[in-house]
DNA sequence: GCCAACGTTGGC
DNA sequence: GCCAACGTTGGC
């Protein structure tokens, strides 16, 4: 007996990826269009797991750390884990990231650490983890900071 | 440029 | 397996 049909695959997992902009940039990013990039160079093991646990579909927010040090834009994981490519020792992964859409406003750090709704939310608590897990109910909110509504997010395939 | 936070390394 | 020393990150 057939189950429900498989629901639509959407995004089960909310994240944040941080990058120095004068390393990796929101723009750069954009730039790379479909093709994406590779999310290399993550030599954290919090950071990796959580990039192990994060599924196709998945959306992420791209912080600019140091320059900046706002959520700029939105991107979505096109590839699951896999071994990255610049490291010989088989310990690390990568996902591969596509960018999704601009923040019309974008968040400052300022601006999250004074929301108390987002108190907990891993930029205020773990602030150096570069691979970050966020809440559905954070995701909301600082979309909603942003001007974005996160139910209008239309992810391609 | 400073320094706090925190992950990693290595001696024991 | 503990813990001090050290290196790195990243806000300020």
């Amino acid at each position: 007996m057939a189950k429900a049909p498989a629901p639509i695959p959407t995004s089960t997992g909310y994240w944040l990826l941080k990058s120095e902009p004068d390393v990796f940039s929101w723009e750069m990013l954009k730039a790379k269009g479909r093709e994406g990039e590779p999310w290399t160079g993550v030599r954290n093991y919090l950071a990796r797991n959580n990039m192990k646990a994060m599924a196709v579909g998945d959306l992420a927010f791209f912080y600019h750390s140091n320059i900046g040090k706002e959520i700029v834009g939105i991107a979505r994981v096109s590839a699951a884990a896999h071994p990255d490519p610049d490291d010989d020792t088989g310990t690390w992964e990568c996902v591969d990231v596509i960018a999704v859409t601009d923040m019309p406003k974008p968040v400052t750090l300022l601006e999250v650490k004074s929301n108390t709704k987002l108190a907990k939310m891993s930029l205020v608590t773990s602030m150096r983890l570069s691979v970050q897990p966020v809440t559905k109910a954070e995701w909301a909110e600082v979309c909603r900071m942003g001007g974005l509504d996160p139910a209008a997010l239309k992810v391609p395939a």
